[in-house]
DNA sequence: AGCCGAATTTGATCTGAGTCAATCGGCTGC
DNA sequence: GCAGCCGATTGACTCAGATCAAATTCGGCT
């Protein structure tokens, strides 16, 4: 045994070998930015359905999401659920004015977070634009999400709600994981009921009439697009 | 002389006497950098109905809304429109990724916007980061207004949308103009109904009904709030 | 003032998605 | 192996809001 040899690593090191580093906030570091960078995070586990945060919460930290998904969601008092996204690898929480959190988040499945408390990483953000600029981007492609996510709550039907939801789901599946015809659904059907402004029984009624018009295959865990030209058509229509 | 015109006071030439200048992008900015800055850009009018940007344009332009009200809206492609929002003075738009606009802009009713050419605004940003924290706060600030309109649009009632409609579009108009129980909407039933994800003839039933029950006055060009508690009951319940 | 076209309101009817109520199916623990 | 549970599916029925169809009101123009 090494002289100094700790039981957990005390955060760090794990940049270099982290997979979401060219994706997420960390994208916009030098190697030396990032030894300094690693310094401030720490890796902490999330089990399936423990909430990361709730609404209204003091804001305490900013997270990147390094593995799972999680659910981003706003409750009404009545407990009507809105989903107001899904949370993927590389994805970065935390950003606020008020100093509280605007949506609840919990974890779908076991998830990985690098967590970096509000203080410090504010004090490393300050002289360091180009990760302030990452930060922008980060907010304005999701407020351009917020708003494509808008038109499908306003003005779209249920079919095309779910088509949508299916091809949009399966490009951010892409982007981390390659092409495949195969889409992992590790969200419930509430969620995706919650998300796409529907109750659960017509995502399920959706879900089985696009697998009898031979478009999708629904298989445990996730679906199979058997024809995505078709699902295009029907989100598109 | 129309009764409930949205505009902000007259506005010169220079920043020093601009009406957003406290509210708008430029509060971030001190004496001399305004000097420099009020040289970017340049004062434009619209009249009512012109289209100040639309969807899918190259960005060639930041603008920060001076005086009016402005439509922000998408179209799918059999015509459904989403309004995603509103813009009112002291607003700030053509941020994005792509390098073209992700909505399309137009104005309610006359407006004036400062319009800055993204190249030199972009220059100028460079080593003004106080600049860009003041727009990434805008974002935010955006985004956060952008998840309760989902939650809007996907869980709430018809009833529900049109109060939570008017006490927001009250406190918009209360922080530019101060407190009135008149609310002036410049925008037609159309604009919002598609504003709420509802129909023309939804929105204007609900108004009648509002009238019924004593908890408003509709009066040309807006609504009197007789009952705001109650209209306040109607939207959270 | 009087006419026209557009916006809004109102009424009658329809329908897509919600609600209520059984099952069904897959896992877990005994 | 099977009892119990939880999520998902399916079916019957309802209803909020859409659609279709007139009025009605309002603003602009001569």
């Amino acid at each position: 045994m090494k002289p100094f040899a700790v039981t957990s690593e005390p955060n760090g090191h794990f940049c270099d070998d982290c997979a979401v580093r060219g994706a997420a906030v960390c994208s916009s570091l030098d190697a030396a930015e990032l030894r300094e960078f690693e310094h401030l995070g720490r890796r902490v586990h999330f089990g399936s359905g423990e909430t990361v945060f709730s609404e209204e919460d003091i804001t305490t930290s900013f997270y990147n999401v390094l593995e799972g998904v999680m659910r981003l969601y706003k409750l009404l008092p009545d407990g009507r659920r809105q989903i107001v996204g899904f949370a993927l690898p590389g994805d970065f929480l935390g950003m606020n004015l008020s100093g509280r959190h605007n949506f609840s988040a919990d974890a779908i499945g076991a998830v990985n977070v690098c967590q970096f408390p509000k203080g410090p990483f504010g004090r490393f953000i300050e002289g360091r634009p180009q990760l302030l600029r990452r930060i922008n981007e980060l907010a304005i492609r999701e407020l351009s999400q917020a708003r494509d996510h808008m038109v499908l709550l306003g003005r779209r039907s249920a079919d095309e709600k779910v088509a949508t939801f299916l091809l949009g789901w399966r490009e951010r599946l892409v982007s981390l994981m390659g092409l495949s015809d195969m889409v992992a659904l590790p969200m419930s059907r509430q969620d995706i009921a919650d998300y796409l402004g529907l109750t659960i029984e017509t995502v399920s009624r959706t879900f089985t009439k696009l697998e009898r018009l031979g478009v999708i295959e629904i298989i445990h865990g996730g679906i199979t697009l058997l024809d995505p030209a078709r699902v295009e058509a029907m989100a598109a229509a």
